[in-house]
DNA sequence: CCATATATGTACTTATCGGTTCATAATGAA
DNA sequence: TTCATTATGAACCGATAAGTACATATATGG
């Protein structure tokens, strides 16, 4: 047995990055070798095919860049409003300044139905999105900053689809002064008596 | 002086449909041939190339296929309830139906920032949906149905947002049922005393 | 320290990419 | 009817796509 010379994680996540911004058809296998620092041979041989890195990437992304994984109100649950003020903050920061969208959106328009392993991965990712926003919404109908008569998870499912909206928008768009007024506009309709 | 043979038309309406389903990394020149059933002489004869016939394919979708298009309160204004309404119902039967979502969207997020032709048409597009949407706003805004406090420009952009968040949603989850719901959010946000 | 199993890089393969060349066909103006 | 002009499709082009073959390097278990 001889060991790898590379990082396999480190070359996953090097991958990521390229499928990330220049999403699958636009990337070649060149490509892939240059950013991960490796030869044909040991590519084919850790990874398989470049469909599979792929979707390693992205599985790769939804465990470690959704925005919800960094804005989970840490240091500790304060607010409702902190929270969801910090996610879309953030979205808005990452869709204006560092120019991407949600590797998860992209790959649900690229593959449309076309790729039973992408619209997985996909799903799931936007299913436990949905679920940390639904924890929010409970958390603030608990404070009393979101009005309890709503259903929680109809507001968590507005609340996702409007991260989505913002981000195409903001690609079509490119104005962050228009992001923020919209999702203000969201975060009314969330917690009324707040704004 | 020896006329076309083809319809040009309907060549860029066929090549259209090619990249709208597929967009342009993922469809081949072989592929346009095919769909617009002409040879290569023709083809660079009389579109240049690959690239400048997907900028007329994305205008060609922005001045036919556009939602608003179809949905531009016809026969007559009768409500803005009634056109928002529409105008969404019309946008989740696409999004789940005809497995199909917005041209412009998808160019905004495979082009980033990187073509400004691109960037140029699809800024053209929102523009111009925003403003239909302005318009019923403000009609609404007239009749009462809508509140004359709200900024009918948010609400526009607003409203714009949510119908690329649905779609984005749609493809990620497809589920009709909850596309309605988010609809459903997104109206009552805009006309509270009609839902 | 040797043998074997795996890692790696180079060279290669086959197919397709977007695009060009060019001979030929068809047209309208003279 | 001729002639210049343009449309057309088949053959062709270099570049690149994803993936394979294989010789060589290297580490570890015995």
């Amino acid at each position: 047995m001889r060991q790898r010379e590379f990082d396999t994680q480190k070359a996953i996540h090097n991958a990521m990055e390229v499928f990330w911004s220049r999403s699958y058809k636009g990337v070649s296998t060149k490509d892939l070798l240059t950013a991960m620092g490796i030869g044909k041979g040991c590519f084919y041989a850790a990874f398989g095919s470049k469909r599979e890195l792929y979707l390693l990437a992205l599985r790769h992304y939804r465990v470690s860049k959704m925005l919800i994984k960094q804005s989970n109100r840490t240091p500790g649950p304060t607010s409702a409003d902190e929270s969801l003020r910090k996610l879309f903050g953030q979205l808005i920061d990452r869709t204006i300044n560092q120019h991407k969208t949600c590797m998860l959106g992209k790959a649900a328009l690229e593959f449309r139905g076309s790729d039973s392993a992408v619209a997985e991965i996909v799903d799931v990712g936007v299913s436990q999105l949905e679920e940390t926003i639904l924890k929010i919404i409970l958390y603030g109908q608990g404070t009393g900053e979101i009005p309890k008569d709503r259903n929680p998870h109809t507001l968590s499912r507005f609340i996702t689809a409007n991260l989505y909206g913002i981000q195409v928008w903001g690609r079509a768009k490119l104005c962050r002064e228009n992001l923020e007024e919209i999702a203000a506009t969201t975060l009314s309709v969330v917690m009324p008596n707040k704004h």
